[in-house]
DNA sequence: GTCTATACCCAGATAGAC
DNA sequence: GTCTATCTGGGTATAGAC
């Protein structure tokens, strides 16, 4: 072995292209590590390939847009296919929508742990991501708090309390699920607690005298 | 200028050891930015003196530790003062808590800012950090919220589910400030958006009937 | 104890054969 | 398009004068 002369090995591909297995790769390790946790080297691995093979698609912050692009792209659509189009505010439409924040994020926990991880330090990726994703995400939830409140679903004060509240599910038990499951020796990040904590936090939020 | 004689310059101090000087402007720096986006150049720049004199008295690791354990000896001592102690569990205690813990977090926005960055990726720093000191603080605010639903302050589900609420307000609004405010184009992290939310949190989570 | 100068390593990125 | 080999910069840390 490693003889030099047949030192020919797997050329490329897997099935898929590389592209694809860098960017699934790449995704998994920024969503674990954040952006500064993770080297070119450490991706090339996770994928199989050498570190220039994937140099040669991307540069880092390219790579890590088209990453965060690629996820976003697939979770818009995981809302499309189920949203609730054309409900009238009601408990039940914020149970709804509340469920499949829920089940998107566990499906797709980088979607949770990207924002959290790089929005809590500015840099490029915090503005980045608020410019692109997160300020839309932000600015339409609040338009659906404020009808649930026009409703009398929920009560009276600031739009963005209540997101702060609602958003404390998979704040803690996605993006910290790490450091609580250590303090408590217990596991967090299962669909099970996640649904025990929405289903708290909705009936708090909401008023006791609304169906 | 720039003559090769009349070289030497502000030899040290400023009236404090420059170890203290190194740990005020290392700590602020690792809540700004995390470990990884903090350098041994930044830290000696913002505290005024050269790289090896910072490396003389830490390596970054055991610098990280220190500025943690300064700072958590000094928010000790904040909350030992405050400490509502031997008072019975009540809507007034909790109040009270919260209250403390907010006035803790604008005082010392590093207090919330370093386990909120370095808990949302493993590390020797997350392990570190639950096992020395956030382990023991959810344990201690687990028993208070225990105590609270045997008397009925508050209702019955896992105080893990209260505790992610009541994080909520400093989680989103101190550790994430910077994105929400860019989102809402709106600044976040004042005392009285944290009391406003804070007074929400607690209007929802203690039970109606209770004074 | 603090500095200037430098060692050393690992990261991102490039050169050029295949 | 993918590889091996290499360059370069910025990072932690050390050597040694003062």
């Amino acid at each position: 072995m490693d003889s030099p002369v047949a030192r020919h090995r797997t050329p490329n591909l897997r099935g898929k292209r590389a592209t694809a297995l860098v960017i699934e790769a790449a995704t998994r390790l920024f969503a674990e590590r954040g952006y500064n946790g993770v080297s070119i080297a450490d991706i090339a691995a996770a994928a199989g390939v050498a570190k220039p093979s994937v140099l040669y698609h991307f540069d880092k912050e390219g790579l890590w847009k088209a990453c965060v692009e690629t996820l976003w792209d697939e979770v818009g659509r995981f809302f499309d296919e189920r949203w609730p189009h054309g409900v009238a505010p009601s408990r039940a439409l914020l149970e709804t929508i509340l469920d499949l924040f829920i089940e998107a994020s566990v499906t797709y926990p980088a979607y949770v742990r990207i924002p959290f991880i790089e929005g809590a330090t500015p840099s490029w990726r915090s503005e980045w991501l608020v410019d692109r994703h997160f300020g839309r995400h932000v600015r339409s939830t609040d338009r659906v708090i404020r009808a649930l409140q026009a409703r009398g679903v929920i009560g009276p004060g600031e739009p963005a309390h209540y997101q702060a509240l609602m958003s404390s599910p998979v704040n803690v038990f996605i993006a910290q699920a790490a450091m609580w499951g250590r303090a408590y020796d217990r596991q967090f990040d299962t669909a099970d607690m996640l649904k025990q904590q929405t289903r708290l936090t909705l009936d708090l939020i909401i008023r006791p005298d609304i169906i």
